[in-house]
DNA sequence: GGGCTTATTTATCAAATGATAAATAGCTTT
DNA sequence: AAAGCTATTTATCATTTGATAAATAAGCCC
């Protein structure tokens, strides 16, 4: 027995798409704590296979960087978060509650954050989409849904509108990166800073008008 | 004439305190664009120098961008926002409205923005200390000269009351980075959201007691 | 159990990077 | 105009890094 305790048997073959995973798995929890920057030789230490492997299953480090935002962003993504925002069985204010709980359940989490913070300084254009889809197909049905509670003529979301729900929303989401990213903000103030916030979204969307057009 | 038309003398020779500061200012516009993990080598090919130059003005490379930080953070901070938010003979109202205006002129630059937010990534504790900056200097003194003016018993700011700020606060700091970083809101929006964010923090404020204590 | 497929490792490269030591030259002083 | 100080460059190192090619071995199939 040369084995000793803790170490695993020289080689564990793994099928193909089980390693794969991992490595993405794996490369999402280390760049999120190290940056896009960090080494892919220390990401293959950490999974404890060498690194030339990953080329077996990358063409390159930013291919396996590009898997990354796709499982952080695509994955982690909710498409029911639209049907909710739109299902009007549910009383408005309920909704609105129930899907900035969900939403920041999966958004507050220093992974996602640190991903989603790291690729933006990138510059890539991923954020820039990911910023559009929430525009879509959260804030403009948020705020044509107000309109429609309030009993309006036009429930399509004005500009001035949709600003409005963005700064709200923009308050919701730093609330997050101070208490992730700073640990500045105790996460318990999670449901005090949804409900102040969605006062606020009432209170200020009820003084401006939809769009006529 | 050996010299062409484009270029410099071989050598130019700057005093001390000059191609300190002239490291240091090209130090924050090439970090900001690039990131801290950039070459020492592209830093001092853009000032037109040598490498190992940069080690004659400062010990690492960490020291350096330590500099960045002080630069950015400390000098570009104003000592009068805390006093024009505590000057009562100016309408409440006007004063946090004339601070943002001049608190976001500062803030909404890209190269402020990026070291931000990369410094903050990096984890250094600088961010943490700049949050109590904001915390102490403008958010609890705002909480409180709107007690104030609301006529309270108690001025002094509830935690609660802080949180609610910061959540404002959050709303019209995020609008610059979807503007600065992601060019994804006009930055002619930025009145508009300070306006409403300060409605907003009027009306939550007014629902919120002081701290009794 | 021998053979085949392919996951994994070993060996290796070239380029980039932070940093140091010694040589050079611009500017001031006298 | 020579001397001297020091800002700047040249030369160089040791590491680190993304990537490739060839060798090895784990596990499935017949």
């Amino acid at each position: 027995m040369t084995q000793t305790a803790d170490s695993q048997p020289k080689r564990q073959r793994l099928a193909f798409e089980d390693r794969r995973r991992a490595f993405i798995e794996k490369a999402i929890e280390y760049f999120a704590e190290e940056g896009f920057e960090s080494s892919t030789r220390e990401l293959a230490r950490r999974l404890g296979v060498t690194q030339p492997l990953l080329y077996r299953y990358f063409p390159s480090k930013e291919d396996l960087i590009a898997e990354v935002y796709t499982t952080v962003y695509v994955n982690r993504w909710r498409e029911e978060w639209a049907t909710l925002l739109r299902d009007r069985s549910m009383p408005l204010r309920d909704r609105l509650e129930t899907f900035y709980r969900a939403y920041t359940d999966v958004v507050f989490q220093r992974d996602w954050m640190r991903i989603f913070l790291f690729s933006g300084l990138k510059g890539v254009d991923i954020n820039r989409r990911y910023l559009e889809l929430v525009r879509e197909r959260i804030l403009i049905p948020i705020v044509e849904e107000v309109n429609f509670d309030a009993g309006r003529d036009h429930i399509a979301a004005s500009e001035q509108q949709i600003e409005t729900a963005w700064v709200v929303h923009g308050g919701i989401f730093y609330s997050g990166v101070r208490s992730v990213i700073y640990d500045a903000a105790p996460i318990e103030n999670k449901d005090f800073v949804i409900r102040t916030s969605l006062e606020t979204l009432f209170a200020q969307l009820g003084k401006q008008d939809g769009d006529a057009d």
